[in-house]
DNA sequence: GTCTATAACATGATAGAC
DNA sequence: GTCTATCATGTTATAGAC
């Protein structure tokens, strides 16, 4: 219909993207965000009908072809082991580098509504999600693949999320943080448990 | 000064919790409390100052004495597999039942300033990190115990947070979310990595 | 301690000039 | 496509009756 030039459209949301995950959707107004582009306010509304419409574009702008490249290590033909290794280093990296894209979904995880959950769950995890399930049976066959894929994910991604509280904890070091550091202490965690790859005759110690 | 009953207050923030858990400091109007309280919404200020005092009192109220007794297991005197199990059932059915916590929780990572995080860190993780912490130099020497603590409160509290969207992913059942399934998962997985403690032959399998 | 009334301001959204 | 001006509404917070 009308806005023949997209590029203001996405340079909105380009900007909306860290106001939003760092202050959430009532936590912006239209005014700030505004000031923040440039415009005028009322300008918004030219290009977009309302306010939640906006949210949502910027959302959905966040979460584009994020979802592929978080696949794609998974695609490789390697050992199971070294494909989880890389996963893990890439899926850390990402979330270390792009901490708006992370707040934004778990923003969404929050106060989503059910509507908005089923574009988070299609537009982000789901590829990723398959394809980790997949890898989950090679490596852990005996496990619930759904269960194991949620911990993975939950392992990196806590890591990330809980970072800010992370030097008020006993031990908490900024380092903690490197993605290399995450990606080594997880994947190590995932594929060994509490027996540590290096001094590893303790595997068999007991059940539990 | 004022307010001789301080039975109005804390019902006040009683009501408080879960509003503010599901829609935010900026989602609760002071007229929409005090609807639900029952009060006139200036009646509020006769007992707190401002709203952001009586956000923090809330949140205050909600993590009194949830350290404790999360701390409590881990004071055992027992095998510390089987402290591990223990934390992590308890940890698995108070972060189930008391979802408004979690939430709470969860919002003050995402948006507190350096000052409330470290009333967080303290009120409600400081206990509980440093006996998990000491658990793990016992469980897994050659790890960091801070990195592993993380993972382990992580790895508990992602499968909550994120419950809202479990069942939109491949796999997802709500039986994901039995606290005694979510405990067992990840008890297994921490004590032995992918390596599924029935059929625990493939344990040193291989480094990565 | 709770209410009514209201001040002072911010917000989402629209109309219309340019 | 951006602006100014404006509206209607909702917000925090206060003053003062009871």
């Amino acid at each position: 219909m009308h806005s023949a030039n997209p590029k203001s459209k996405t340079e909105i949301l380009k900007i909306a993207i860290p106001l939003f995950a760092g202050e959430g959707f009532g936590g912006i107004s239209m005014r700030r965000l505004a000031d923040a582009v440039g415009f005028n306010a009322a300008s918004l509304y030219h290009h977009f009908p309302d306010k939640e419409t906006l949210y949502i574009a910027t959302i959905k702008y966040a979460f584009a072809d994020k979802a592929r490249s978080l696949a794609e290590p998974l695609a490789m033909s390697a050992p199971p082991q070294k494909r989880l290794k890389l996963l893990i280093t890439r899926f850390c990296e990402q979330t270390h580098d792009d901490p708006d894209f992370c707040r934004l979904v778990q923003r969404e995880i929050l106060e989503g509504d059910e509507k908005r959950l089923k574009l988070v769950a299609k537009e982000v995890f789901q590829n990723m999600f398959q394809g980790i399930s997949e890898l989950c049976r090679e490596l852990g066959p005996d496990y619930d693949a759904h269960m194991l894929t949620f911990s993975i994910i939950g392992l990196v991604v806590y890591h990330y999320q809980a970072a800010p509280i992370r030097l008020f904890l006993p031990g908490g070091r900024t380092e903690h943080n490197d993605p290399e550091i995450v990606a080594h202490h997880v994947t190590a965690l995932l594929l060994h448990g509490f027996t540590h790859p290096v001094g590893g005759n303790a595997c068999l110690q007991g059940s539990f």
